[in-house]
RNA sequence: GCCGGGGUGGUGUAGCCUGGUCAGCACAGGGGACUGUGGAUCCCCUAGCCCGGGUUCAAAUCCCGGCCCCGGCCCCA
């Protein structure tokens, strides 16, 4: 008798075997993607120094962190991101390594927060990052990147939305706004107010009504770049900011050579948390009834390596979040049919030892060949074996009694149509492969 | 951290408001009817009131606290 019943802990997810099979082909499309663009997988350990977090995001990080002391008192971190190892990593012993360093992993990260709909306390990210290129080809590299990933799992209802976090400051400046942070997320709950209560929302922030009305036209700096360029070089004045919108327009025209133009948007309201991202900053939408919002982001942060003790060294990455991404793929009917069960099940007729052995040979044989087979290991009845095969959908069954084994033979049953043909024992693996194909 | 809704066998649920029959049903699992042939039927078995306290003669049921789940807020690297 259990005396306690021990439970899931909080935010995590036991994964079966029907997630595993979906999850390891989404993994497996990315990752061949990642791979084709010649990124290199890593992986750092599951806890750093808590300190590292801290350094790049301060401290109120660390309430959200799954943070403990170990036995030796050290403070220590489960990781939240790849980013900041990545980072440690390329400060500890790459600096000298040639450039560009293009990294890539697929593990899972840790965050102490309240679950709810597509967020849990331990979720799978597959991601990129790319370190040493100041340029925009190496923004216009992980973008591409990234839509190509989607792609690869067949999700074509997706936009990536372009946005920078230099136009963000200069036009907190523009506004005579100290609090830029405060303004952006005040700008990012726009969806969720009307309009007049985000404009009480925005009075009450200080703005007067000419920095108001310019937050509006902000908003509406959202879509495809031949629309929203030419309005955003009307609102921004200041030659930081004009030259960074020709950053973005040469970043379009590099996507178009990618291949990729079609997915992208521009929409200059994105903040993405503002901790590190120093100019370009991205997030993938996907259209879905499920709440989920976003399915995936990144940015540049050009200075994080520096905060880290290493030589200024510019960076670009992003990270796709596997936990929102497979339940949007499952609701849009875009996972194949992957079947778990095995497919052949080698039964045995009565009790003998004899029989047994050869069933395990047989057995033995068909796995040699890469066969997936089982035989009946709970020493049911030819009946309830066949019930179990119908079950867990065997196609094939081998049934080995007597009157099979003095003939130097075995009955093969096609679990669908019923027939069923005795055939000699060397042949199984032919015949089965025959069958199956 | 805060707010709302919920927690009955492995799964889905009835019962809770209006405390009191062995906590009912279905599916799944095991066995049998049928000792070499399944996807049909019948029978049997396994298995449950989230945890702790309180009220009461009596608690799955009412009250309090905790834990967990679902969702929302904060936050979202």
């Amino acid at each position: 008798m259990a005396k306690q019943q021990i439970e899931r802990v909080k935010g995590t997810r036991d994964l079966l075997p029907e997630d595993m099979v979906k999850r390891r082909y989404v993994f497996e499309r990315i990752r061949e993607v990642f791979e084709v663009y010649g990124f290199k997988e890593i992986l750092t350990p599951t806890f750093e120094y808590t300190k590292l977090f801290q350094l790049r995001s301060g401290e109120e990080v660390v309430k959200q962190l799954y943070a403990f002391k170990d036995k030796g008192g050290r403070d220590v971190s489960l990781r939240p991101d790849l980013t900041s190892s990545v980072a440690r990593l390329f400060v500890n012993k790459f600096q000298n390594a040639p450039k560009p360093v293009k990294w890539y992993y697929i593990t899972n990260m840790f965050r102490y927060e309240e679950p709810q709909s597509g967020r849990l306390r331990e979720f799978w990210q597959a991601g990129v990052e790319l370190i040493g290129s100041p340029n925009i080809e190496a923004d216009a590299e992980v973008i591409a990147l990234m839509i190509e990933s989607y792609l690869s799992t067949g999700l074509k209802d997706f936009t990536l939305n372009i946005g920078d976090r230099i136009l963000l400051d200069e036009f907190a400046k523009m506004l005579g706004v100290k609090d830029d942070i405060g303004l952006m997320r005040l700008i990012d709950k726009k969806d969720k107010m009307s309009r007049e209560e985000f404009i009480e929302a925005l009075k009450d922030f200080g703005l007067n009504d000419d920095a108001i009305e310019k937050v509006f036209s902000l908003i509406e700096l959202k879509g495809k770049p031949d629309e929203v360029l030419p309005k955003a070089y009307e609102l921004f004045t200041s030659k930081e900011a004009k030259e960074e919108l020709k950053k973005i327009e040469e970043l379009f025209e590099l996507l178009k050579a990618y291949g990729v133009y079609d997915y992208a948007l521009i929409d200059f309201g994105i903040a993405r948390g503002f901790d590190y991202y120093t100019s370009i900053v991205f997030e993938a939408i996907a259209e879905n009834d499920l709440g989920i919002g976003s399915i995936g982001g990144g940015g540049r942060y050009d200075n994080l390596i520096e905060v880290f003790g290493g030589k200024p060294t510019p960076a670009t990455g992003f990270a796709i979040g596997i936990e929102r991404l497979i339940p949007i793929l499952e609701s849009k009917g875009l996972l194949p049919n992957l079947r778990l069960s095995s497919d052949v099940l080698v039964v045995y007729i009565g009790k003998e030892l004899e029989i047994k052995k050869k069933v395990i040979e047989i057995t033995q044989m068909l796995r040699k060949e890469r066969i997936k087979a089982e035989y009946e290991l709970q020493g049911r009845k030819l009946r309830k074996a066949l019930e179990y095969a119908d079950k867990v959908e065997i196609p094939l069954v081998i049934i080995l009694g007597k009157r099979d084994l003095a003939e130097g033979k075995a009955t093969i049953r096609d679990m669908i149509s019923g027939e069923q043909k005795s055939i000699e024992i060397e042949k199984i693996a032919k015949e089965v492969k025959e069958m199956l194909a």
